[in-house]
DNA sequence: TCTATTTTGTGAGGTAGATCACGTAATTTT
DNA sequence: AAAATTACGTGATCTACCTCACAAAATAGA
């Protein structure tokens, strides 16, 4: 079993200084779930409450379209966080999924506790600015690469950043976050 | 002209309470400018040191590829916020361009005045968070639009988001944010 | 007002990737 | 270990969109 509460505290570290006591008091408000492969952690249409963030293992989330085709949105790495955002944030019901990929050990927050630990402390709000504001930059990076590049260049790239993710998932995966069939994909790899 | 202050101050109000000093205060970091068609605010390769709240008029970030053919991020609307967040934030250079569709009015703050405000006032700090939060979850959707939609169906998507899109811009700026060509538009639209 | 540039439409042919269909290997379940 | 399920590869055909080419309309500059 990992040591979540010093992951979760170099995490942090990186991008803003708390005090030891500060470190332990954002713990506090984490719960360690450990969740076995195939496990749902959000539905669509169902109401959202937390944000996972990964330490070890490998989630998805992902969108199904009205043929029940699937669409990653991200592969949930540790260091990563995943939840559906637009939900959590707006109280909205969620329309993607999340589940997990590999059997898997994540840190919970709940909207409330978040936004509790924002308000509380300033540097802690800075955080997950930042945090957001990098995921918003990979977001627009990945749509740029979706319109600027054929699906080869993308599977290499998406190999080059995750080398991992070969061996780990499935390529039907793979595939539904390319944004090409499975078929496709088998193809690229001559 | 338009009153910026009073647009920025309702703007901010709709996410956080300040007090009108508060709001006063964070004026004085913006300052208005006034941009001509064609003028460039953000090019590639050069450091960026502002981003822009947007009055009037229509801006557009955009990245060129090796064949100078131009992929639209993002059309800068009344009410949108628009730079490189990458190289604003991370202080590299620009890898996106941008510039004036229509003659525009804009609020710029540099990157130090906003983490300045940011850690003066709590509360600005998590405007500026739910912000990104916002953008983030915009390009997201995007991004599942263009995995699962056809480009007809994106374009019917976009018009019916921004109607006036349709006579403020030429065709061709659809075409790229579209991210097809423009020839295929303007098949589409029979 | 005349000219130059930009914008838009449309035909013809080419291509990346989709779909359907089938077979085999690998993994999981019993 | 047998059976069932899931993963993966590959051929044949189809289609959304691209590229190239040309022309007309609209707009901006002088």
């Amino acid at each position: 079993m990992v040591n979540s509460k010093e992951i979760l505290k170099e995490h942090i570290s990186k991008l803003i200084s708390l005090t030891e006591e500060q470190l332990d008091y954002v713990f506090e408000h984490f719960h360690l779930m450990s969740v076995k492969k195939g496990q749902r952690l959000i539905s669509e249409g169902d109401l959202v409450h937390y944000e996972y963030f990964v330490l070890e293992g490998c989630l998805k989330s992902f969108y199904l379209n009205d043929n029940m085709k699937m669409f990653i949105l991200q592969f949930g790495m540790p260091g990563w966080w995943v939840t559906d955002f637009d939900a959590l944030y707006n109280k909205t019901k969620a329309s993607i999924n999340v589940d997990c990929i590999t059997n898997a050990a994540v840190l919970a927050i709940s909207n409330d506790d978040r936004e509790k630990i924002c308000s509380e402390i300033h540097e802690i709000e800075h955080f997950f600015r930042w945090r957001t504001n990098k995921g918003y930059v990979a977001a627009q990076k990945r749509l740029l690469s979706f319109m600027n590049n054929d699906a080869k260049f993308r599977y290499e790239e998406l190999l080059a950043m995750y080398p991992q993710l070969y061996n780990l998932v499935p390529k039907h995966l793979i595939a539904s976050y390319l944004g090409v069939t499975r078929e496709t994909l088998s193809r690229l790899q001559q």
